[in-house]
DNA sequence: TCTCGTTCTTGGACAGCGTTACATGATCTC
DNA sequence: GAGATCATGTAACGCTGTCCAAGAACGAGA
């Protein structure tokens, strides 16, 4: 009745609609009208079920092409892409993060950008090491960004940073305001991911082509 | 008898010696020899036990002077600082990122890098999306350095990637091969970092004093 | 048709978690 | 000494992941 793969769907579905927390055994079984045990049965463990999910949701995630006109663009909009895809399913991104398979999540990906770094001319351990650049950027920006829609006020960066007892002595007011308010984080993601994929990737040819 | 300093004290120790997960309240208030609801008493809520363990723990953090000649070195000084610290202390951190507290668990060294931000010429909010842009980065990291180390094997990115079925046919033999062996994570977050900062903080006078 | 073995499902338990209502003892104040 | 405040303990509630032993469905062989 239940098959392993009627209980991953429903388990993504649970995720999405409900959040990484609302994936527990006893509310999955509850949801598919049958016993924990079934789930051990065809899944196996708690990791198992969540380490399967995460891949289904990670082969879904690599359906979108990949635009850009040179190598380096195309490296970029793989970039992009995994910040994108990761927001718009931040549920099932919290879910792989927590349980530490943010690479599952994403492999497809990061081999569609080992692809296109390859196309850049980036092979070997320096594709390597531009992968783990790239990829641990776009972790870091993701991780503010999942945190700040469930973090309570006072965990909050701006609330940190702002709350400044003695030890704003050396600081500029306006730098002490400005910490104190959210910052346009795409767009600092934007600019920090090119300056990253620019030191790792050779200046493109075709933007010198006049020369 | 059982001062909030002192339950603060033991957990930070608790962390430290047995990681993260061993933080329990029942666990925390056997180690002190106490009910668990004196722990509510003194501390409050497993919330606020972890936020004020972090808070503590962060500000022992701050003891380490910054150096560096030039403005930029020493904000790149503060961003190591950051990493090694976290590093050093792995388990705290890994206990701030699981409550989404890495901002406090960090906060007086932020607060250093703003500073050194501010006498490299950079204030306001070129400021602010600058230390975002920075600690995003050293956060990615860091999530990755800590996840190695407890992440079981078939997690593990180098696992993760090497394990190709139908899709190696246009990736580089050479960089299949490289994908499946771990990087120099410090060497990589060092020319990160590096290649981050320089494209915030304006190239440094002195470096061109000769001109 | 009956039976055997495998596949699948279930109910009920166990230990652990955070949390709280309530009772008790200690300590200080008037 | 009486009363209020502080500090701690006991015992429970509801939740979690997990597992064991027992039963149900089902396909194949006699």
């Amino acid at each position: 009745m239940a098959t392993g793969d009627e209980i991953l769907d429903r388990a993504l579905a649970l995720v999405e609609a409900e959040g990484a927390e609302a994936l527990t055994m006893r509310r999955l079984a509850g949801e598919l009208g049958v016993a924990t045990t079934t789930i051990y049965w065809h899944v196996g463990n708690r990791d198992d079920l969540v380490t399967a999910v995460v891949r289904r949701h990670g082969e879904q995630m690599a359906r979108t092409p990949v635009n850009g006109a040179t190598a380096r663009d195309r490296v970029l909009d793989v970039a992009r892409l995994i910040w994108r895809t990761s927001l718009e399913h931040r549920e099932v991104t919290r879910l792989a993060a927590a349980h530490g398979a943010s690479t599952l999540q994403a492999r497809e990906l990061e081999l569609a950008m080992a692809r296109e770094l390859q196309t850049a001319g980036v092979v070997g351990t320096a594709a390597r090491d531009a992968m783990r650049a790239i990829t641990a950027c776009v972790g870091g920006f993701l991780v503010v960004a999942l945190r700040n829609d469930q973090t309570p006020e006072a965990l909050r960066r701006t609330t940190v940073l702002a709350d400044h007892n003695a030890d704003d002595g050396d600081l500029n007011p306006t730098t002490r305001a400005a910490l104190a308010e959210p910052a346009d984080l795409p767009a600092v993601f934007e600019s920090t991911l090119q300056a990253v994929v620019e030191s790792i990737v050779p200046a493109d040819l075709s933007a010198n082509a006049y020369l």
